[in-house]
DNA sequence: ATCAGATGTTTTACTAATAAAACATCTGGT
DNA sequence: ACCAGATGTTTTATTAGTAAAACATCTGAT
C-alpha cells in the first residue's frame, strides 16, 4: 500500500459523527418540524451537553444554523452534505440488502458504518451499477437469478477460489 | 435510521489506525523480513513515539509481540485480524476497479477506507459476487459488457433513476 | 574508545468525540 | 407568583491517535 494512501482516511471532511448529527437535524426537520439540541441528542442517545459541543462547532462551521429559539436547521451546504451522505447510504444498503442478499439489519449497519467515507465517483457508479443489475434488463434479469441460485446451492459446489474465504472469516 | 444502529461504528474492535499498523508490521515481514517499532512508523509516515504508543497498546492486547531484540510480530490472533482486513480490502478493490471501474488508485483509497469496517458475512457475499462476476460464466460476461457498454454511452440514455444522482454529486 | 546516527520511550500538548455534573434559563401548571 | 421539569451551556475528565521534544540506549565507523 503506497504510503499516503491510508492517511485519507483521516482527512475526510466529514466524520462518521458529524454525518450523523447532521442526518439527525434533517430527519427530525422531517419527522417533527423542528430539531433542537436535546432532540439531537436523544436521537442519538447522547448527552445534551456532547450534541451542544458538537453542534457548535457545525455553527461555527456554517453547516448548522440556529434560529432566535434556539431550533436549528441546516444551511445550504448542511443540506448538500446530508443530501450525498443520505443517497450513498441508500445505494449500499440496497446493494448490500437487494444483490448481496444480506439481513436489512447486517445492511443496514454497514451502510451506515461506510457511507461517509465514498467518492463522489465511487457512489456514481455504484449507483450505476445498482440501477442495471435491479432493472427490468433481460441480462440483467437473468445474471441475478444465476447468482441467487448459486448461492442458494451453497459455496462448495460453485466458487473455486473459495480458498481465499477462509481468511475472512477469522474475527473483524 | 434505528438509534442503535450508528454507534455500532465506535464499537468495532479494530480502528483504522490499528488496522494498518498491523497490516505494516505485516508487509514488513514480508518484504524485509523483520520489523520494528521505527520501521512501522516509517512505512506509516507517524513518529516513532506515536507508533511506539499505539504499538505498546497492541502487544498489551495480545496482538502484537515483540522479540529480545525489539523486533516485532504478528500473535495468531494479530495474523487472523490481519488476514481478515486484507481480504476484504482485496474484494472491495477488486470490485471498485475491476467492476465498477474506478481507477486504481481510488479503489485503493475507498477500500482502504472501508476494509476493517465491513462484517465478515458482508465480506463473504461480496467475494461471491465478484467471483461469479468476474468468471467464464456466459452469463457473467454478458452482464458485463452490457453494464460496461452502458456505462461508456453515457448515463444520459440509459439510466432512468438519474434524477437520484444529482443528490451525490454536492461534496463528500 | 569515541562520537554520530539510528532507535525506542516518555512527557507534554493537541484534536475530536464523548460522559458527567454543575449551572443557567426558560416554560407550563397550579 | 412559584416551583418542577425541560432545555442549553460550560467545565472537568476520558479515550484514541497524533506531533514534538527531550531523553536514553544501542550500533557502527573511524
Amino acid at each position: 500500500m503506497s504510503s499516503d494512501v491510508w492517511k485519507e482516511y483521516e482527512s475526510n471532511e466529514i466524520s462518521h459523527s458529524v454525518a450523523h448529527h447532521l442526518s439527525a437535524i434533517h430527519e427530525l426537520m422531517d419527522s417533527h418540524g423542528y430539531a433542537r439540541v436535546s432532540d439531537v441528542a436523544r436521537a442519538l442517545e447522547i448527552t445534551r451537553g456532547s450534541a451542544s459541543l458538537t453542534l457548535k462547532a457545525l455553527k461555527e462551521k456554517g453547516l448548522v444554523l440556529e434560529d432566535h429559539n434556539k431550533f436549528l436547521s441546516l444551511s445550504e451546504p448542511g443540506k448538500r452534505i446530508v443530501n450525498s451522505i443520505l443517497a450513498k447510504r441508500a445505494i449500499v444498503r440496497k446493494f448490500l440488502a437487494d444483490v448481496l442478499q444480506l439481513g436489512d439489519r447486517q445492511a443496514e449497519i454497514d451502510a451506515c458504518k461506510v457511507e461517509h467515507l465514498l467518492s463522489v465517483k465511487t457512489g456514481q457508479q455504484l449507483l450505476h451499477f445498482v440501477q442495471f443489475l435491479l432493472s427490468e434488463d433481460v441480462v440483467a434479469k437473468q445474471f441475478l437469478t444465476e447468482f441467487w441460485s448459486r448461492l442458494e446451492m451453497g459455496e462448495a459446489h460453485c466458487w473455486p477460489g473459495a480458498n481465499v474465504e477462509h481468511l475472512l472469516k477469522s474475527e473483524t
